[in-house]
DNA sequence: CGTTGAAATTGATTCAAATCAAGTTGATGC
DNA sequence: GCATCAACTTGATTTGAATCAATTTCAACG
């Protein structure tokens, strides 16, 4: 599985296109202890990086490519916690928990990996406060997604899941575009990063549910053409949006929107 | 709502039963600071401590009494996402996502809580690495349980997840007795600690289908009285585990255990 | 360019849990 | 003791998503 393993080098960091959230705000020096202690290493699509009841050894950071987490049962049923991509890490919350890792670790695509060992961070959060507080965002920030997706599957329909899910990729992908250079500031189009059928496994449906549910949303001012989707106006998601999401809405201010949570003063 | 408020005194926690996480490793001085950056209030049973939206301002710390956590919809659907009692904490982990709370808090039964200011909670994190680590440890045990959640909705059955839930409360309860005085090590019962509408909307079910989960394990060997659950032997709740629970399970060395995912080499 | 195989879509059928609708139990107060 | 009300249980019915099954689409490769 392995084919490349090496002392991880700096610029590698320069080539993400995003500053990823695990060492912002992280001095040279400390930048430079993480480094010193990883390694890089590159791993085929499939392989299972971690097992459930695995005892967690490292933190992986996705330098190229995709991981997804999820727990399976005896019968064959799987249910994806995260899919995540390029400047994301993983296994940063199993280190805390106590006893063996309650999810299982798969790459998707081929992917090249900075392994930083487990033993490496519990000491250095415990060194520098920045740190410390990084991985106190991140964890919490995976809490909530998590609140999300139990809320989701406990009070949601398919069609809204899958409009909900679309949200936030549209939302995301107009703020990295505003970070970069692309002066489009308001895209209408984005890209589902995942295939169809693990993204229907997140949402806690079928891959026949899940199309049903973009053939039902194709209805309401939404394009799909395979990977790509397109909305026929600003507002096409806004159906979707719930109160702690419109928060971070560049339209919720712009008084027109007619779903917004936020205008009527909405209490659920 | 609030019927008494006063600076907290330290003696309120040695009344606590068990120590709380929270608070664990923790200087006198430390402890101090906390206290008097704090205040102890009464709320009766309904009231909403925090809606949905809601900008976080405390850190909630219950000397008694019950809270639980929720995300609620427009069409009236609620899904429970904590139930907390005596020593657990809330909102720690919102305190560290940006934006507005995802999550309302509703007093479940009548409680007195230590409101801590968010304002400290966000400076102690960086003056105290103990309190820091704790926070991580806190938050990433909610994260665990969240993640046991979504799995329990996307691929377990009603009654396999009740069978769970009773199994982690059973393990609770014994290691609680354990640490106080009390000699029965391995109880064969245990209470619910809330009433079933509520652990039945936070297992993902209707009550109706929450009671009839109830009557298919009363066929496995486990007796449910009201709020009593009698095991009928120490092994009934073994068919409900899963690799990572095992690893905290007093008998999964003993190796008898028909059910034990950790014998027989179980992947999943 | 056509072949191959995986992924996705679409339709028909099944099934499990939600809903609807009575009852029952159990605690509280008069 | 009895009345009252909420929580829970139990049964009948409905419904929406899973399953099963048959195409269709699309990318990879010879």
């Amino acid at each position: 599985m392995i084919k490349n393993s090496t002392i991880a080098k700096p610029r590698n960091f320069a080539e993400l296109s995003k500053k990823p959230q695990l060492f912002t705000g992280l001095s040279e020096k400390a930048l430079q202890q993480i480094l010193e202690s990883s390694t890089l290493q590159d791993y085929k699509a499939g392989h299972l990086l971690v097992q459930q009841g695995d005892q967690p050894t490292h933190v992986y950071f996705i330098v190229e490519g995709r991981l997804r987490t999820l727990r399976a049962n005896r019968d064959g049923g799987e249910a994806t916690i995260r899919m995540l991509g390029q400047g994301e890490v993983c296994m940063e919350a199993v280190l805390f928990m106590r006893g063996p890792s309650p999810i299982a670790v798969q790459v998707v695509d081929d992917a090249q990996l900075m392994l930083i060992p487990g033993g490496f961070i519990k000491r250095f959060v415990l060194q520098d406060h920045q740190f410390a507080t990084n991985l106190l965002k991140i964890v919490t920030h995976h809490y909530k997604t998590a609140m999300h997706q139990i809320d989701a599957m406990a009070i949601k329909s398919p069609v809204q899941r899958v409009g909900y899910y679309f949200l936030q990729k549209h939302m995301e992908q107009n703020s990295d575009t505003q970070n970069s250079d692309t002066q489009n500031s308001d895209t209408m189009e984005f890209e589902l990063p995942f295939k169809k059928s693990t993204i229907a496994n997140h949402l806690g449906m079928t891959p026949e549910t899940f199309s049903r549910a973009l053939s039902q949303i194709k209805k309401m001012g939404i394009d799909i053409k395979g990977e790509k989707i397109r909305l026929k106006d600003a507002y096409a998601l806004c159906h979707f949006c719930d109160l702690d999401t419109a928060h971070e809405c560049t339209l919720a201010t712009k008084e027109d929107c007619p779903h917004c949570p936020t205008h009527a003063g909405i209490r659920y």
